[in-house]
DNA sequence: TTCGTTGCAAAGCTTTTGCACGAAT
DNA sequence: ATTCGTGCAAAAGCTTTGCAACGAA
């Protein structure tokens, strides 16, 4: 990609990226004089293209049957870039094990962990991210991201309370 | 421990069991039919004795300095009974490691993590915990537990913001 | 050309497990 | 006596790292 004439500011190159996840990781990358490199763009291609939650293993075995082989290092190191940038994030639902999550720019929400099922649901509630924003205020702490994860039953589950 | 005529009853047991969370934990043990042990005892004093975080691992050096000798294997074992009966949460603070931390009964707290110094502040807020279970209720889930994390700076770091 | 980046394989860590011995009821 | 729990050491994962070759700018 960008096999034509190289981008000279960052918003050109961005401009042409795909997702604005994608964008703003290529802006990331230069600004820390990072290169742009065949392995980056396919890690983060892979990433950005789903939507749900993902192990590492994953990403390493999806990029194999790609054209674009990475190693499981370059997958590792590439994860830590997006860290950096918070396009990534780790998460913990217990029983379901730890797991990274694409951030969607702008989009935050929330999780519901099914403990019986298994399943994650993803919720937004608008009041409650601005009490958050309260409380953070209160405290006199600066709030760059958050994570409020809900274990319980989902609703089909506790229909069928038949265990 | 206990070393006068055994106990009867779960409540006798618990009732000298020291903390309230130690009694939980006893009880559990009981109606888990499993069996109540030295080694079981020092794993949750220990955890129980502190109110911060932890690593297995910390707990595992704790005990090889008291007069109780614990396998690093037996402690895992103990940790994982302990998140059974939730008296014991895993948490991700990102940067700061993935730890554990000892649940007060009945005492509910969210976490700050700065993100900066690496501090983690407690806090709760009784508004907060209302509007969660409204929004569980609305959306026909039923919460056992929850946990919000929220990252950034806190006061002293915001202060001085010199680097 | 010059550094940063990658792949590989080895090393590191944390956590889990099989098994024989030991302890609790 | 039984049955369950423990310690040990080996095994498993998962992640990180050193180093020579490679590729982007």
């Amino acid at each position: 990609m960008a096999k034509s004439a190289p981008a000279r500011k960052s918003t050109e190159q961005a401009a042409r990226a795909g997702t604005p996840e994608k964008s703003e990781f290529l802006r990331f990358l230069e600004w820390k004089k990072l290169k742009r490199t065949r392995q980056r763009d396919a890690v983060a291609n892979e990433i950005f293209r789903g939507r749900g939650h993902f192990e590492p293993e994953e990403i390493v075995q999806r990029l194999k049957k790609s054209r674009t082989r990475v190693s499981r290092a370059t997958v590792y190191r590439t994860l830590e870039l997006l860290r950096e940038c918070q396009l990534v994030e780790k998460l913990d639902f217990g029983e379901a094990g730890a797991l990274y999550e694409h951030v969607h720019l702008g989009e935050h929400h929330d999780h519901f962990i099914c403990t019986r099922c298994g399943k994650v649901i993803e919720f937004h509630n608008a009041d409650l991210e601005a009490l958050q924003s309260g409380i953070c205020a209160k405290y006199g702490f600066h709030d760059t991201h958050h994570s409020l994860r809900i274990f319980g039953e989902c609703r089909e589950c506790r229909g069928s309370r038949n265990s």
